[in-house]
DNA sequence: CAGTCGTTTCTATATTTCTAGAAATATAGT
DNA sequence: ACTATATTTCTAGAAATATAGAAACGACTG
């Protein structure tokens, strides 16, 4: 996942998709699935500033999903995409000092 | 901070500081400095195994130094280190999702 | 002051990642 | 079936990053 973030295109994508907040649900099999969200072109867009979709996004969005740090769903032509509201619950607490970390030193 | 924490070794040296709970203090002039935290022997030592100091060992922990992620400071013939706990919150609350993260599509 | 220990910097090489264009796939409309 | 639209996959080249060894540096020790 932070390989993911790391890269700024994508940082940029993934702050984009929280902005816009798009909805998810569940699927039949407990997947997450996104119900609403920007399309792969209006992410695009927002991130570069141009209409038209490069392959170089689409291969930024699959390091995204394949991170499990967002869910994509075909709607009719488009590609809709959310981010997996587990994933920002689960960072936050990754970094969150609550946790006891499991140190044996101190 | 997220691509220095995407380096498989860098994330592992990470957490070996995090589970060793270095303190820090104030410096003079406000700076975050380690008080005391495991040298860059032992950090190399509890990720590799191996007892000895690598050039890529020292590598990863200042690529983490100028992520902001860790400190370090000179101990007589060590260097000691040390997680920056600033950072721990601020990421922890980045991910938060009590913050309006300010989309305007919503 | 010479030697040694812990660590960093330099350099070259190997590896990974990013980017861009062309071709392929999927869907909707005609 | 044909066309247009939205998106992905493939491929290759360019750029960035990681690794390892050698040399350099700073601090303690005799």
């Amino acid at each position: 996942m932070f390989k993911a973030l790391g890269d700024p295109t994508r940082l940029r994508i993934f702050e984009c998709l929280r902005a816009c907040c798009g909805k998810v649900a569940l699927g039949d099999e407990g997947e997450v699935r996104p119900v609403d969200g920007p399309s792969v072109g209006e992410v695009c867009c927002q991130v570069t500033g141009v209409e038209k979709i490069t392959s170089t996004m689409s291969f930024h969005l699959k390091e995204l999903r394949t991170a499990g740090l967002i869910t994509m769903e075909r709607r009719g032509k488009h590609m809709i995409c959310a981010i997996r509201p587990e994933v920002l619950h689960e960072l936050a607490t990754y970094f969150g000092d609550s946790e006891n970390h499991g140190g044996d030193c101190c």
